[in-house]
DNA sequence: CCCTGATTCGC
DNA sequence: GCGAATCAGG
């Protein structure tokens, strides 16, 4: 075999510079490049001497920025992205019950606008319910707190996993 | 507890 | 040169 990109390539340099100087963490570079740990990014950054970034401030947390700087020429595609072991693929509208549309309308209206995050920002952690078309700079995840063992958090994965037939047209009381 | 970068040190 | 383990911190 050539090499399996498990090797420090100019094209895989290249891109770490870019994304380190694009204000990305070690872990969000490590992920992107594949195969790679934070760990291995940070010492490469170290051993190429890039160091510091933009340090004014405090570094480590503070030195992240929330919203990508990122051009607006720069639509940033949505492909097919892998985390770790998981495959995020594009999906086209609901993941798991086709009938659910309907609490599905509900439920997008439930959820807090403010958590959303993209694919940059999804940790292991987080709700990986999508949001919006997957084919625009706009597709989010939910982001919210995940479920230990699950993708979703504790209220999408309530309707995700909600068999159709449970769903009762009448209200239920939801009194004790 | 989540995360960040920095450094060390065996390979 | 490389990166896991560790350190130091927010």
């Amino acid at each position: 075999m050539v090499d399996a990109g498990v090797t420090w390539t100019d094209e895989r340099v290249e891109l770490l510079k870019k994304l380190w100087s694009d204000g990305l963490s070690a872990s969000q570079i490590a992920s992107e490049l594949g195969n790679v740990t934070r760990n291995a990014v940070i010492g490469k950054v170290h051993r190429l001497g890039l160091s510091g970034r933009a340090k004014d401030k405090t570094d480590a947390t503070a030195a992240r920025p929330r919203k990508a700087p990122r051009a607006p020429s720069a639509p940033a595609p949505i492909a097919p992205a892998v985390r770790n072991n998981v495959v995020i693929a594009p999906i086209p509208r609901t993941p798991v019950v086709e009938e659910a549309s309907e609490v599905l309308a509900d439920v997008d209206m439930a959820i807090p606008m403010s958590e959303r995050v993209t694919i940059m920002d999804l940790r292991e952690s987080m709700c990986r319910w999508p949001m919006g078309d997957p084919t625009k700079p706009e597709f989010r995840f939910c982001g919210a707190r995940s479920i230990t063992g699950l993708p979703y958090c504790n209220h999408h994965a309530s309707v995700a996993y909600q068999p159709v037939a449970d769903r009762r047209r009448e209200r239920k009381v939801v009194r004790a």
